[in-house]
DNA sequence: ATAATTTAGTTAAACGTTTACCTTGGAGAT
DNA sequence: ATCTCCAAGGTAAACGTTTAACTAAATTAT
């Protein structure tokens, strides 16, 4: 038979509400006697309160959504680790939701996860999204946004980093370590920290009198097997480069591995620097150059910032603007 | 003003019964005109029905728990996303806590999950977990195991991957190969998988006429850290050997990189093979010659067989020993 | 034409809590 | 002795659904 809280009221011999309260811990007017009363058939059967039938009546479920492209990259579980652990921390679970950078499947999720009443969402779109949608518009809860922003949607918050000035740091180091051919392999042009690495990068070069060459920028996506397949494109047309600025650490590796079979030497014959400081950066060889992206503090702030804003404290700004740390190792002479 | 199911009946001027119908799909006997009236106020309300209400007569949540040591740990991801593929491809969200292998967390995460009326939790237990508990075995929502079981706790299924076979086929290997002298650095001896690798590598031994010898094998933890301390005890200890078993990748890469700063070559004056073949597996130098677990499939597996026990389909074993294959790179000659 | 069955819906109870408001008995004040 | 007030706890409505059981009308069978 299942044991509810009134199996517990009626052999602790009082109300479900006196139960209630003890239960939560709004027991100021119950006494001692009546409260060990209760604990202890509470113990004896093994009572669980059901935290479905509290949810419809506080409205809150203390659940979180966490709306990533993909856990399986190594960019995200230190994100969610954050996350995670700040919501643990106040009482709260989340659900994680893998998208693959489909907006199909985001939108799914969003609507999922509304109608399992979620209290907020942290959220990292697509890479690929371009602007709003309906079904973006219509959400009625809040929203923190990690990493990306999204055009055209007012959110609760928005946690990022300074891509801009994390990629000129890295490109500035290069030109000053003496690099004079620089290319930039990115990720998807259609993802906004993309666009601002890409915008440091120029920046940097720019303000160093080289002339920014298109040419040099190399479009793709965000894995070490576009950076396998660029380095071979770049040889076999012939392109002169010393160094590369890549758009993350897994294009990073991708090309220092490919660099190695066409026997370039890293960093002798060309300098390399990553983006990110995934675990692995310090495991290849030589260990990556890299611009350290504060990812477990993302997604702890996200989670901070969400639970504040539910909980009605005051915030005293919304749009967080993490550091980038330029992590000098072997990569780079 | 909220939108209910109510709000919607009224305005579709019929009873909430034929709304709920439709919004579920057991519209037999409601007709194309009802229907589609229903449906039309439905969208133009932007009515979202609130499972949490549902849950509460249905007594299901569709959500999954989702209890693994660390998100974080490269082993994990891929689990995680088995799971939550599967999960989705069914209906049902995922619920991800990181217990750090702590035990106390562990329990306060099954005592949450059971408050919010999971549907079924899929667990890896800690490493450091000797025994079931009072509180896992007042646990009355079916269980799946990955790759460890609990002793002495009956769960609706296990899913792992057989250790020993996987440990005697590496060790076997490097014998083959013509090493002498194999090592074996191991992650807690407590967890289980450790055990049966150790078994294994046992086997391999002796069944080459090698005399097993326990000085020759060193505990620690699942980490990188643990492979360059360890390699850096060995040598100060002069340790003669040609040859290191290492209890997962993550060791296994910290050995190669602290073998290299003792100027050993990998593979030629000592061979490395590791376990779990991660992500990183391949992007070092040498790449690693690893034992592949089908990690993502285990995932997968582990939340087939749980949704299939909660739907009461039938399940034709519920434990399940996926197996490894042995991955030959450049970590050995 | 009448009875039986089918169709298309409606009614109302139930799920397990929380919480605003009410009741009761006793202590303290006068 | 009476009044006031407070402490300790009880009552009952509400949260938003699902679903078994019911009804009324329409269709089919006899």
């Amino acid at each position: 038979m299942k044991i509810t809280i009134k199996t517990i009221a009626k052999l602790a011999g009082v109300s479900i509400a006196t139960v209630s309260k003890v239960v939560n811990g709004k027991d100021q007017n119950i006494t001692e006697g009546t409260r060990n009363r209760v604990l202890k058939v509470i113990k004896e059967n093994n009572y669980v309160p059901n935290r479905i039938a509290s949810s419809m009546v506080t409205k809150k479920t203390k659940t979180l959504g966490l709306v990533i492209p993909d856990i399986a990259n190594p960019f995200f579980p230190e994100i969610a680790r954050g996350v995670e652990d700040k919501a643990k921390d106040k009482g709260y679970n989340v659900i994680l939701c893998n998208t693959d950078n489909d907006i199909e499947k985001e939108e799914g999720y969003i609507e999922m996860l509304q109608e399992k009443m979620v209290d907020g969402i942290i959220f990292t779109s697509s890479s690929r999204r371009k602007n709003v949608s309906q079904s973006l518009l219509k959400l009625h809860i809040p929203v923190i946004t990690v990493d990306r922003n999204i055009e055209g949607l007012k959110t609760q918050g928005l946690v990022r980093v300074d891509n801009e000035i994390g990629a000129y740091d890295a490109v500035k180091y290069m030109i000053d370590r003496g690099y004079k051919k620089i290319l930039h392999i990115t990720g998807p042009i259609a993802s906004r920290p993309t666009r601002e690495r890409l915008k440091g990068y120029k920046r940097a070069l720019e303000s160093n009198n080289i002339a920014y060459d298109e040419k040099l920028v190399f479009e793709g996506s965000f894995s070490s097997d576009w950076g396998y397949e660029c380095i071979d494109k770049i040889i076999s047309n012939d392109i002169e480069f010393d160094g590369i600025f890549c758009g993350n650490d897994l294009i990073a590796m991708g090309v220092i591995k490919e660099l190695k079979n066409h026997k370039l030497k890293v960093p002798d014959d060309i300098g390399v620097v990553g983006f990110d400081d995934i675990y692995l950066a310090v495991m290849i060889e030589p260990e990556l150059t890299t611009v350290r992206q504060p990812t477990y503090e993302m997604g702890y702030k996200a989670a901070e910032l969400l639970i504040n804003t539910l909980e009605e404290k005051e915030i005293d700004q919304n749009d967080y603007m993490l550091k980038t740390t330029l992590i000098i190792r072997n990569s780079t002479k």
